[in-house]
DNA sequence: CAGTGGTCTAGACCACTTT
DNA sequence: AAGTGGTCTAGACCACTGG
């Protein structure tokens, strides 16, 4: 099933342990010539596991210290809240539940192509709406195939990360994404949920997920009310050694 | 100057002959083999400055055919307009010069800070409206600190890539970007460069580019119509090997 | 100073593609 | 069969960080 390469399951073994706060953010991993002594490897088999971990933002190294874990999830540039000066404080944010996950057909006026096995399996649907500071800033709409996530009505919360809950329930990794991004003016079901006036310009985010497997996407439709609070990201490699 | 490993050395060095169509977009590298004689380097080292190629988009790789180039520029994953089925053709894109490159001092609002150095320097500044099928669709303010680019507002032509014009002349390569984005409603100045009718819903997109010269940014302002085209991009490894 | 990651070598065997 | 990239080994020396 997965790659039999020993860089591989190295990386593997190592992103999970990562995931599992074996190796908390901020730790630092086994030196690379502790990781070829406990696998039994050379250094340039243990080097390519930590090269995929360090390109992927999971970890960065640094000459003399060690491997130091960075995040717990592939760094995708996703478009993400800041605030005018500074990045938004996450313990402002909150979920509100606007839709419970329940099964349905796919909408008629679905934006995405769907493949003949998602078509056939129905999907999954949830709405949220984010706020900052008490400020609704996103109404996101959420469409995940019915496809091999069994338990997943009854168990994901719609206040808890998507993607960890993927991670952890079903080893499921998203690996890349596809977006299209408009700006649109505020209708009905917007000014609601966002609580803003009819017509406020609003960013419109189209997103189409990839995932470690290979025939499951899952797809947002997002709404965002960037008055307050812009969407930012970086992409890059911003601080490079000198 | 420049790192004097060996592997960054050979790197350049492709990088460079892709750039100037020794190796044009389509064509097959040298072999790992060939380089590794050409340039009296093991094929770990050729091996590392091929796969920093890779890592920035330059080549593909396929197991018994070779390194192939793929693109002209690091792939930034750039928000780019695409239509609504397929990509914008690019033949049916055009771009009106709306304010010819001239020096001024940076503007009082500045949405970017700026350092000391760049705050002393001053800024060239130039303006261009980009039309796909003679429809504008984008509004776009660059500002480039007035430093260490001779002969730029000479030379510089607004109807080419700034990028490839940047890179050619000046070796400089954009090696990362940080951006923020709004929808904003259409004033009296976007009216008259996208005709569009006052309010009009456009993304706003305030960019700051991050390049190989440690201290020199290059900043846009960007206001874009998704009337008819959405902005679109793609981010992470979409098609994986298997 | 000992330990870390950064660079590099000279081999080897494999799976895949093309001729 | 010959050539390609993919994986892997067992060394080596270096520059940097820490006590």
């Amino acid at each position: 099933m997965e790659s039999s390469a020993q860089y591989q399951l190295l990386y593997h073994r190592l992103k999970k342990e990562i995931l599992a706060d074996v190796y908390p953010i901020g730790s630092v991993l086994p030196s690379e010539n502790d990781l070829c002594a406990a696998a039994s490897l050379s250094r340039s088999t243990v080097r390519q596991a930590l090269s995929q971990l360090e390109t992927e933002g999971y970890i960065t190294k640094q000459k003399g210290k060690g491997s130091i874990v960075k995040s717990k999830s592939r760094s995708l540039n996703l478009l993400s809240f800041h605030g005018f000066s500074a990045m938004v404080d996450k313990t402002k944010m909150s979920t509100l539940s606007v839709q419970e996950p329940t099964f349905m057909p796919w909408p008629e006026d679905f934006p995405f192509e769907l493949s003949e096995l998602e078509k056939g399996a129905g999907c999954i649907h949830f709405a949220r709406v984010r706020s900052v500071a008490r400020r609704p800033v996103m109404y996101e709409l959420t469409f995940v195939p019915n496809l091999n996530l069994p338990r997943f009505v009854r168990q994901f919360k719609l206040n808890q990360s998507f993607f960890e809950f993927l991670a952890k329930e079903y080893q499921l990794e998203i690996t890349g994404m596809e977006q299209q991004i408009w700006a649109v003016a505020a209708n009905s079901i917007h000014t609601q949920h966002l609580q803003v006036e009819s017509n406020t310009p609003l960013l419109k985010i189209n997103r189409k997920y990839h995932s470690n497997r290979s025939h499951l996407h899952l797809y947002s439709i997002l709404y965002c009310d960037t008055e307050k609070y812009a969407l930012g990201n970086t992409s890059g490699v911003i601080n490079q050694s000198l």
